[in-house]
RNA sequence: GCGCCCGUAGCUCAGUUGGAUAGAGCGCCGGGCUUCGAACCCGUAGGUCGCAGGUUCGAGUCCUGCCGGGCGCGCCA
């Protein structure tokens, strides 16, 4: 289309019919509304200032000398104050059919992203407790944005990064040993901030059998509460997530950056780029000449390096590791530590666009009508894992993916809980299950669909027909749109929309028998077929996408 | 006080580098199953896109200032 309307445009200045000019920022989109035909360009419009003519005065030119040199177009309109609007010639919507039905479980597929390495953080909880909602919510988001990223061409690793090294840890380790000293001794005193989640007690009971914290000094106790407690914490992780369908290549551990050298080492790089400077006692990076607000310590004056200095080196390390590109996703409560980290980077001269992150805001869960204000240190939360196991991976994931992440997200947990069929995610996958169902019925009635849908396809002409496969050919240009702008929730939006066509379609059946996809004529069905299983793969691919399954039945 | 995010139908939310008449789900009201799955379809009602300016052929979208809500502003992690 857009090579149609370049041909066009430079034959013309040859021409000399429009005065030679730069070309303007126009688009090519999908019109709303389906009487602005299947594609419209605003390009008269924007060339109406540099050629100083009315806009649709410009639009005849274009379309009196339009190149559609493949017979491409069935008609072209000048419209409104100067749009040209353009219909597809039937043919080629076919073709797209054919397509998709070729490549099927590939369909969609793009090489947008030319193999570059990028390397997707997300997650990343401290392993001091059980995930909750406002992990679920990262996990669903990047799980989902890492299979697109790698369905369009990008070279994806995924990433877990493990905070084994700060206070946070210690602390765990303190909590769960005084649960332990509290079943001797119900008045030990609980250490301020400590950790107050029932799962602290059940730690407490685990490891007092393995080990027998009793005759260690409490130093060597406490030691083996906090390896064994975020040991058992990591796996209770590992295995929710896994529940969850989303899995990581690599766990990374802070403590690894501090054990290996690498953090003193990159402290070093940092200091070769006097960017750091001494200040009572302590060391300073000069973030403030890369537009944060103030400078940052990174070694105290007791000489321990700042979580700060740990998480420069280790995205130094990332960049060393060979990755072009690297997304962080972060609880939106991180968002002041932003302009740090990439002033930091930028000192560093990584390329300003190296580092994207996703900031995700808060989940608040209602139940009862009420708030329910969930603090992990006072051990009031709802866990990823209990909702799971109300609700199930399907309808989560989807709740979580249908909302753009940079938009807070009201949880009512009884809706999506009594929701069961007016859930969304039911619609999509009611879709795909009664395609499936539709081609049992035909296989009951001995209809078996020829292996290539050739010289079949122009059986379809119906309005309803032609809307579902321009649909279906939006698909992968959605992929590599959302792959640009980290927007995965576009995808749900599309797939409703993809289902909303199809039943649509398929009601038609239920009012005229002649628009049944099973019916008297049986190169009618056959074409009909084609399309529905066409549909199916879609679907089935962008369910596949957001790691909801695509059931056959419900 | 400074910074980031949000404000669109009764509720929860979409709205694609600014495009034509602002959409969906839920809820309300009313229709549609004697053969392909009614977990579906069709229709009605419901809007000052927080407010006020500005930019331009054109603004829910961009800019400025207010208002309201959320979250941050440690030699914590």
């Amino acid at each position: 289309m857009d090579a149609v309307l370049k041909a066009t445009i430079y034959d013309c200045f040859e021409k000399g019919l429009l005065s030679k000019t730069p070309l303007p920022d126009y688009v090519i989109e999908i019109p709303n509304n389906p009487d602005h035909g299947h594609f419209a360009t605003n390009l008269p419009l924007t060339l109406a200032s540099s050629q100083k003519r009315a806009p649709r005065e410009i639009a005849s030119v274009l379309v009196e000398n339009l190149k559609d040199e493949g017979d491409l177009l069935e008609s072209t309109e000048i419209a409104g104050p100067g749009f040209i609007n353009f219909r597809i010639s039937p043919t080629e919507w076919h073709a797209v059919l054919c397509n998709v039905l070729s490549l099927r479980a590939d369909y969609g597929r793009t090489t947008y992203g030319n193999n570059e390495k990028v390397l997707v953080e997300f997650v990343s909880a401290n392993p001091t407790g059980p995930l909750h909602l406002g992990h679920g919510r990262g996990a669903a988001l990047g799980d989902t944005l890492c299979r697109i990223l790698s369905f369009c061409g990008y070279e994806v690793t995924r990433e877990f990064y493990i905070n084994d090294a700060g206070q946070q840890i210690k602390m765990l380790g303190e909590s769960v040993f005084c649960r332990f000293k509290q079943m001797y001794d119900p008045a030990y005193p609980f250490p301020d901030n400590g950790y107050h989640g029932d799962y602290i007690l059940d730690l407490a009971r685990i490891i007092s059998e393995e080990a027998d914290l009793k005759n260690l000094s409490e130093e060597a106790a406490i030691d083996i509460c906090t390896q064994k407690g975020k040991a058992m914490m990591l796996d209770e992780i590992k295995q929710d997530l896994s529940r969850f369908r989303v899995a990581f290549d690599v766990w990374y551990s802070e403590n690894a950056l501090y054990d290996s050298g690498l953090l003193k080492s990159a402290l070093d790089t940092i200091k070769e780029k006097e960017h750091v400077y001494d200040r009572e006692g302590a060391q300073w990076i000069k973030t403030s000449d890369f537009g944060d607000d103030k400078d940052r310590v990174i070694q105290k004056k007791d000489g321990q390096f700042t979580y700060f200095a740990s998480d420069i080196s280790y995205h130094l390390e990332k960049k060393r590791r060979g990755f072009k590109k690297a997304i962080n996703i972060w609880g939106a409560d991180h968002h002041g530590y932003v302009p740090r980290m990439n002033a930091a980077l930028l000192a560093h001269g990584f390329p300003e666009d190296w580092l994207s992150v996703m900031l995700i805001q808060l989940v608040k869960l209602w139940k009862g009508g009420q708030e329910i204000k969930m603090s992990k240190r006072a051990g009031d939360f709802v866990t990823l894992k209990e909702l799971v196991d109300e609700v199930g991976v399907d309808a989560v994931r989807f709740v979580f993916l249908t909302k753009s992440h940079d938009s807070t997200l009201d949880f009512d947990i009884d809706l999506v809980k009594k929701q069961d069929s007016d859930n969304p995610v039911y619609y999509v996958q009611y879709g795909h299950a009664r395609i499936c169902s539709i081609f049992r019925k035909a296989a009951s009635e001995g209809i078996s669909l020829p292996d290539r849908p050739d010289g079949l396809l122009e059986r379809l002409i119906l309005d309803e027909e032609m809307a579902l496969i321009r649909r279906m050919a939006e698909f992968p240009s959605l992929l590599d749109e959302i792959s640009r702008t980290l927007e995965p929730h576009r995808l749900t939006y599309y797939l409703t929309d993809l289902a909303a066509s199809f039943h649509k379609y398929f009601n038609l059946g239920t009012k005229i028998p002649e628009y049944r996809i099973v019916t008297n004529d049986r190169e009618t069905s056959h074409a009909r077929l084609f399309l529905a299983d066409a549909v199916r793969a879609v679907i089935a691919n962008g369910l596949g996408l957001l790691g909801i399954s695509a059931p056959e039945r419900m």
